[in-house]
Formats: C-alpha cells, structure tokens, sequence
RNA sequence: GGCCCGUUCGUCUAGGGGUUAGGACGCCAGGUUUUCAUCCUGGUAACAGGGGUUCGAUUCCCCUACGGGCUACCA
C-alpha cells in the first residue's frame, strides 16, 4: 500500500450507535492503526427528516468509551472537512451538475405520487418497477422531454431530482476483499436518485464525492452496501476518479430466530445492543460491562486472528488485523460469551479498582464502610463476579445482617437441637482475641471435633445464621472481614428467629 | 418476485484434496471448595442435500435447499 491509509466510519445521526455499527467503527480503526493510517468519522446527515438530536454526541461519546478514537471529524478538523454532510451540500451540488453536464445524469420531475402509482401499477401485475433504461423514456424527465420544456420546468422551480443514468449493456465487474470478484448486470440495476428535490444528495452521490474529496483509500461497511457497489463503481467512473478499495463486513445477526440484530431483541433477551445507554435501552457501559471486554467480543465476531487466542487486547488486535480474515457469513450474537469475556477482564481488575467500579454507582449505599473494607469483600468475591454490581448483589451480608433465611435450607439444616448448638458456639467464639480466619478455624473446628457432632451440622446452620442462605465465600473469612461482634450477633439473631 | 451475498458442533469459529475435523462460549459429568460460585479435568456435539472433477472430497465446480441483504427523493 503505496499511499497513506485512510478510512472513515460514516454513521448517520438518526439514533444511537448500534452495536453493529460499533462493530465496522472498530474494524475501521484497527485497519488505520494497523497500517499507521487515519480514522476518520463523517456524520451522514443528508436526512433531514431521520435527524435525532443528540445523535451525533452519542457517536463519538460510545467511540472514546470503546476506545477507538477517531483523527479526524467533527471537532478535528483538517483541511478535509467539515467532516457533516449537511455542511457540504454545496459540493454534491457542484458534482451533481457535472453528471448531467456529461449525459451520465438526468433531472427527473416525476413525483412522489406519480412513482408510487407506478409502482403499485406494476405490483398489481407482479412485477417490480424499476425506473431504468426500460422506461425511462416514457418517464417525466431530461432524457424524455423537450429541451425547452425541461428548462421552463426548472426555471418555473418545479421540483425535481438527479438520477444516474444506469448503462443498458454493462458488465460491471467489482471487487471486495472479503468476496472477491463480483460480476452485475447494469440492465438489472435502476437509476438512483443522486440528488433529492430538497437540495440534498443521497448516500450514494455524498459517499462517492466525500470518499474521493476525503482521499478515501478503503472503505470498510456493512454488507447492506453490497447491493449497491456497481452503482458506486460506476460513480466513480463517471467523475474519472480512482475508486478506493471495498471491504463488505458480514452482519450481525439476531441470537435466534431471523434476521438482522434489532433493539427488539435485546429487550425480548435481556441484553444490550447499544454501547451506551438510550433512552429506555441499557447500554453495555451502564450494564457494566467493560470497554476491553466489548471490544474483544466484537472483534472476533466475523473475525479471527488464525490461530486459538480468543483473549486479545486492543493492541493486541490492531497488530493482527486483517481485512482478508474476515468471515464472509453473519454472526449470530451470543449475549453469554459477551457475558464470559466480561468475566474474564473483571478478573483482571485490581480490587481498587473494582471498589472504584462500585463506588461509581452511587445507589449502592458504601458510604459507611471503609476502602480497606471494601477491598476485602471484593477480595473475597470477585472470582465469581461478571460484573462489579455482582458483588454488591450476591455479597449483600457484607453490608448488612440478613433479614431472612433461605426457607428451604432453614428446614433442612436448622434441627431441634441447632439452637443450643449455635448459642454454644457463640460462646465458644466470644472469648478469642485474635479474630482471624485461620484461629477462628481452628477453634471452630476443634470444638466440633470435640463435641463430635459433625461439620454439616454446625456449619450449615452457622452459614445460614451469617449469610442467610448456604451460599458463598469461606465462612471464616466472612466471620473475620465482618468482625466478632457482627458474628456473634447473627449468630444470635439466627437462635431467635429460627 | 428480481438482483446480490452466504452455508463446518446449539452459538462464535480453525482447517483445507488423504486430519482421530481443532479451539472458545453454552450444556453435562467428575475433582477442588464440608456451601454456592469460581477454578481444574473430562464429555456431548458439525462439514445442508444431490450431482460432477479426482485414486480420494468437508475442501474445487455445478444444481437444489436453506439463510441473509438490497429492491425509498433512508442511510
């Protein structure tokens, strides 16, 4: 690759970041870096009527929260921005004009109406309409009408639109990366509107202008592009400019069932499909899950590096990325390897740092326990947490005594004879001084030794007694981290209520 | 319907003319933990079907089936 890598993510600000779309982002980032090339975000906003406030904010937001910055956009300007469409119409403009200057183009003037009457026209007889060499003739437009007509129609500012005029007899051959060599039919193509009658282009004009004016080296999209390749290819052609190099991901698809990944289905499964959250949908980062865990699933998600690592780092990725290891068919989403790569990087945390981590969350009342403390409990539980909130959800008798007992467990294990037994024990445990896990289980166990009764019967009532339910982490470590007095208080608050 | 893309365990995938078709998630079992989880070990499980080409196809070609995408003055 001679030239200067340069790649651009081109979202439209109609909504939040689909994970999807976080998906080509970061795929479009690890080949910049990979090549010491520049990432670039352009806002594709010649909707007027899709933007959603707030939109272009999230974009960039759930970008720097994945880690992937970009070089170049909005806010990072070059000497190739502005980097929003809606800033640059007055280029399509320009490129438009020169389409029709070379016959490549046309103005048509049928409405909205009229070609939705056609179309159902057609339907009615199975067919599909299709505004081409076929018809066009016998259309409302340039290539039908008398030259004076057509200049009394636009000086009388009758709206109109710009459509490319689609080669009968074309074999266009196209190239993708991921695919290979793709042959289309231009007589089974339309001609696409490139230019809208409110003075905006559409995707197809605005990613071929841009593209080119941005000294786009690879485009890398979804595969919902594909279809409409020949009509780029051609574009390009028509303008004389060297094409970039085209890469089609696969797409995302629903866990079950069929079809594209939707908001739907996150809500119906209970999982995220946006990086942050929007409005009613939780994002992954309000989930709590981590940005490198994210990153890592989506990466391997039509990806994979050729050999068995499945743990890979961000850095990790941008030195083994390539566009030709990318798979050519959909991937499901699997919310629980999301789930399990989570698990993996909370692991890797420090128990400052997952103390932090809770401590964000200002709903868990922490504020009276010490960091110290803190960093104990979540030393004490962080094996089996996917997420830092687990500790506070499954550790709740670090916290507080419990207010009930496992109802089950209680008749199993608290017999006739439990409370003496438990009230002895108190006794037992009150008069040492070093509160520790390896003298209380020395203690503990000697005692029981001694009364010969058996552990299943003292150590179950005594674990229902502290944590209210036969699960958890060592008993004594619980009895150290929450301290005699605690201890012993539950212990009797259990005899009592049991 | 038309056009385009695709198809290896339930899922993500490796592999590629001769392999015991490998790994990960999930699931199941055993071990550790006198609990639960983690963790460790093991197990379950796949080349969509049919034709070619070939000494030999899961691998190459064709057809079918199935899946997906596109078919807007949306991107």
């Amino acid at each position: 690759m001679p030239e200067k890598v340069r790649v651009r993510f081109a979202p439209s600000p109609t909504g939040p970041l689909h994970i999807g779309g976080v998906r080509t982002a970061l795929y479009n980032y690890l080949f910049a870096r990979k090549h010491n090339g520049s990432f670039i975000l352009r806002i594709e906003d010649t909707d007027q009527s899709r933007f959603v406030e707030g939109a272009e904010e999230y974009i960039t937001e759930a970008l720097q929260w994945c880690g992937i910055p970009f070089d170049e956009g909005p806010g990072m300007e070059t000497k190739f921005g502005p980097y929003r469409q809606s800033e640059r119409s007055h280029l399509y403009q320009k490129y438009a004009k020169i389409l029709v200057d070379s016959d490549k183009a046309y103005y048509a003037f049928d409405t909205p109406e009229e070609l939705q009457k056609h179309r159902s026209e057609q339907e009615a007889q199975g067919n599909t309409f299709i505004y081409n060499w076929r018809n066009r003739e016998g259309l409302k437009n340039s290539l039908s009408l008398a030259r004076q007509e057509v200049t009394e129609l636009i000086s009388t500012g009758t709206p109109y639109v710009i459509r490319y005029k689609m080669p009968k007899h074309k074999k266009i051959e196209l190239f993708d990366i991921i695919r290979g060599q793709i042959e289309i039919d231009a007589a089974t193509l339309d001609d696409k509107i490139l230019f809208k009658s409110d003075g905006m282009p559409t995707y197809h004009l605005a990613n071929v202008v841009d593209d080119h004016l941005m000294e786009i080296t690879h485009v890398i999209r979804g595969e919902e592009w594909l279809p409409s390749l020949a009509l780029h290819y051609q574009l390009y052609e028509a303008f004389g400019w060297d094409k970039p190099e085209f890469a089609h991901l696969p797409l995302i698809l629903k866990p079950t069932g069929k079809g594209k990944l939707s908001k739907r289905d996150g809500e119906k499964l209970g999982f995220p499909v946006f990086p942050l959250s929007w409005e009613e949908s939780i994002g992954y980062r309000e989930a709590g899950y981590y940005p490198e865990a994210v990153v890592n699933f989506l990466a391997l998600l039509g990806w994979n590096p050729g050999d068995e690592r499945e743990i890979l780092s961000l850095e990790e990725l941008v030195g083994l990325f390539s566009l030709d290891r990318v798979h050519k068919a959909g991937a499901r989403f699997d919310p629980d390897k999301t789930k399990w790569y989570n698990h993996h990087y909370l692991q890797q945390r420090t128990e400052i740092e997952l103390v932090a981590d809770l401590k964000k969350n200002t709903e868990l009342e922490l504020h009276s326990f010490s960091d110290s403390y803190l960093e104990k409990v979540v030393g004490l539980l962080k094996d089996r947490a996917d997420f830092a909130l687990d500790i506070w959800t499954q550790g709740r008798y670090f916290f507080s005594a419990p207010e009930n007992y496992n109802e089950k467990a209680a008749k199993k294990h608290w017999k006739d004879d439990t409370a003496d037994l438990m009230s002895e024990l108190a006794d037992i445990i009150r008069p040492i001084e070093d509160f520790s896990t390896s003298k209380l289980e020395n203690e503990v166990k000697s005692w029981i030794e001694q009364k010969g009764v058996g552990f299943g019967k003292i150590m179950a009532p005594l674990r229902l007694a502290l944590v209210g339910d036969l699960k958890g982490p060592g008993l004594f470590d619980i009895m150290e981290l929450i301290g005699k007095q605690e201890s012993t208080a539950r212990i009797e608050m259990a005899v009592q209520q049991l």
